[in-house]
DNA sequence: CTGTTAGCGCTTTCAG
DNA sequence: CTGAAAGCGCTAACAG
């Protein structure tokens, strides 16, 4: 009997190898501790452990110096949740501009404040897969989402949220969605180059395929601003490589006086098609965009832009995620913020059109 | 004794709750065949898989149909494997350009081809911990680390490899890196100017802490071309915000006629100063820089650049990923490939010096 | 207050 | 060729 239980302990006192991380069982042992105390100590804030001050700072002190850090897979098998939040993007990499920073520094620093890591999910062909595999306590959608993978996440049911992005079928299985009010900002947009005279406005840009919500609300919002001056034309859109229209905006009768460009990174190669035309900005034709960006500020002239809350939508989305994910309290003591409306920058892009 | 029995198989038999995903065992008893035999039919090739083809479809036509995926965390606590890389990048967000795009292409497929999927690390406090968990198999560092990262990293003894990136630390640790040959792109680009005529070359950058080894290596390979052409001067060095040098650079004697710039982001504040103080480029001053991307060939003028083969870097630091991770076999058909020198492209932004 | 025990979902021996 | 059983490392329920 007492031979078996020799045997039984020297089985299981494997020595940890050297190269391998220890397990907790192993700090339990070096601290003459059980696992489920060592985890206690660590899982648990100071003031609600459940543990003597004192074995709670030596189970801490041996995790310490033996370098233990938990197995994330068995915490996560066990816990049935991975304290982890996938980004979704539409391509391989996040596109250049699109605030893009602004947005990860506040969703990451409100993540970890609630003890969740941020991930991001390069598209791909395997998306599917590793959507369904578990890995994810939640979704963030950032900017848009293809039918397909919007089917998958729909069908989930996991905690998500759509950070300036929409999905019909997602809205329906209760996904919600923070978007900036683009039908205002190209408005107040328009409004502003009406101000300044401009009787012919166009819409461009540079991407093919571009189906974004806010290609559409900037497309309706600058119509409204033209219908509202009571000015009687169709705003002509143009889209494509750029190269493919920029000839027909400078001929096309009536000129365009000013064009309103979709957003920050299509604005660049316009700028650069006309300025190998030699048509001047804004002395022949003013040039305004969207986000506020160092590509509108370092752009030649520098671009008259709308500048889009992105840091408060990125806030509103970490608070509506995290409320599905049950940290309601995290918020408690915010009220819930309008949406800070878009900002018109005025810069050289624009100016009144010239009598010709 | 039989009541005992039927009550535990009761106890088992919990059906799975409608929301829940579906279990191994829920696939099992669905399909009549053991988890076990699930689990082969799913984990081995058809060719080499140890049950009979009909017993290999049964259970995958009964996965398929209760759409079973494993759950990714047991798998792993269990292979002791994630089959996941990430990827370390220096900021919260990949930065705007550095060729991102054509490197993630090519990573994320060659990835896949092996079974590995590759998420992106966002830098933050909890960089360490998160990489101390064993979330990840291997690791691809991108264009940078820090030294107290680096340290994290080398003691973890992961397979890991440096994309553009270097680190004394982690080649001690013996963890491979893949750089371009910058000193001699850099090389070439300052013969090519010497060749236009170019007396006085200056080299800039619009960050302020550029610590990346490529800016020293264009740096060097600058002064070398300078060096090679016998002409008597060091290579004045600009760095910081733009504004901060761009009127030295203009009025201190001898005026420099062209002006090497550290990359193609940073390029872009530098065309937009010199546009506002109305020197002209190229006829005043040259302007030339690195990394073929949309935002040089767009920039007005269009800039000179150095194309670097980061397509090709990416597929080397895959290989050298992958045959750590013991999938020598993956490349055993290739050559190991010589490193593409970079190419020089000649654009609007560069021309002789004008004689004043 | 601490330790023992069970089991998260999966894969991999090992028996049959 | 298939199934039963063990156990990856952890945490939560329960006993002592």
């Amino acid at each position: 009997m007492s031979d078996v239980a020799i045997i039984s302990v020297m089985a299981k006192s494997k020595i940890p190898s050297p190269g391998a991380r220890p397990t907790i069982a192993d700090v339990a042992k070096a601290s003459g501790l059980a696992p489920s105390t060592i985890s206690k100590a660590l899982n648990h804030s100071p003031d609600k452990c459940p543990l003597t001050e004192r074995t709670r700072l030596k189970a801490l002190k041996a995790a310490q110096e033996m370098g233990y850090k938990p197995a994330w897979a068995a915490q996560a098998l066990r816990r049935q949740s991975t304290r982890t939040i996938g980004l979704l993007h539409w391509s391989r990499v996040p596109e250049a501009s699109e605030a893009w920073h602004d947005i990860l520094e506040v969703l990451v620093d409100l993540l970890h404040q609630n003890d969740y890591d941020l991930q991001f999910i390069p598209n791909s062909e395997r998306l599917p897969q590793i959507l369904q595999q578990g890995r994810f306590d939640g979704i963030v959608v950032a900017h848009s989402i293809e039918p397909h993978v919007a089917k998958i996440l729909a069908d989930l049911k996991l905690p998500a949220v759509m950070l300036n992005a929409q999905d019909e079928l997602l809205n329906k299985a209760n996904i919600p969605d923070v978007t900036p009010d683009d039908h205002d900002a190209a408005l107040q947009l328009g409004r502003y180059l009406i101000r300044q005279g401009h009787k012919h406005i166009a819409y461009v840009s540079t991407h093919p395929y571009m189906r974004h919500f806010s290609y559409f609300q900037r497309l309706a919002g600058t119509q409204a601003a033209v219908k509202e001056a009571k000015l009687k034309y169709e705003v002509r859109q143009f889209k494509g490589p750029v190269g493919s229209w920029i000839d027909r905006i400078l001929t096309e009768q009536p000129l365009a006086t000013a064009l309103v460009c979709y957003s920050d990174v299509d604005a660049l190669p316009l700028l650069s098609a006309l300025w190998q035309r030699g048509v001047k900005v804004p002395e022949q034709i003013s040039v305004a965009t969207f986000n506020d960006t160092p590509f509108t500020l370092n752009a030649i002239p520098p671009l008259t832009t709308m500048r889009i809350p992105m840091q408060q939508m990125a806030q509103q989305a970490a608070r509506l995620l995290l409320e599905q994910l049950g940290h309601a309290d995290a918020f408690e003591d915010h009220q819930p913020m309008p949406m800070l409306a878009s900002e018109l920058i005025i810069r050289a892009s624009t100016a009144p059109p010239s009598h010709r």
